[in-house]
DNA sequence: GCCAACGTTGGC
DNA sequence: GCCAACGTTGGC
């Protein structure tokens, strides 16, 4: 079992969008980066456990606690042609861009980037690492307990 | 809205 | 394969 984080701008889907989807659950579409693509595709299983970021807003930090819900699919964006994360490079049969679904799974009193920083424990963290840009990456276990166990609050 | 950092594109 | 130009991300 891994752990990740997944960065979303809250004004497009929030942590509180999340519970209030059909299943708790979205898919994790728009990632155009090959990097964070791979992630998805040869990486995630079913019940890796997320942690949900709320980026490019008033407060960014984690805003909960998500999983990831199914295994990586071709993420449907890329083959309509009026929508934005249109690609028309790819095809049904040569996919280029995939998604997981992920699930709610709680909402937290939000840990913010600036909170994030004072931690020793987490100053490995790939977002807080300077210049960081990837929407997903990876945590570590030790990462993850540590938030889980000592900065998770209802 | 600014801008540093970084990824992608495309001419050569 | 190099690298300049361009577009995007995302904190501030």
């Amino acid at each position: 079992m891994r752990y990740w984080l997944m960065k979303s701008e809250p004004s497009d889907v929030s942590i509180d969008d999340l519970a209030k989807l059909p299943n708790q659950s979205v898919a994790w579409y728009g990632v155009r980066n090959y990097q964070a693509r791979n992630f998805m595709r040869d990486q995630m299983k079913v019940g890796d456990g997320v942690m949900f970021y709320h980026s490019n807003c008033e407060v960014p930090g984690i805003a909960g606690i998500a999983k990831v819900s199914s295994t990586a699919y071709p993420d449907a964006t890329q083959f309509k042609k009026s929508h934005k994360y249109f690609d028309p490079k790819a095809t049904q049969e040569t996919p280029r861009w995939f998604n997981v679904d992920v699930q709610f799974v709680k909402k937290i009193k939000i840990i913010s980037l600036a909170e994030l920083r004072t931690y020793p424990e987490l100053e490995t963290m790939r977002i807080l690492q300077r210049g960081n840009r990837l929407s997903i990456t990876p945590l570590d276990p030790a990462e993850w307990k540590f938030i889980v166990e000592k900065l998770c609050h209802a």
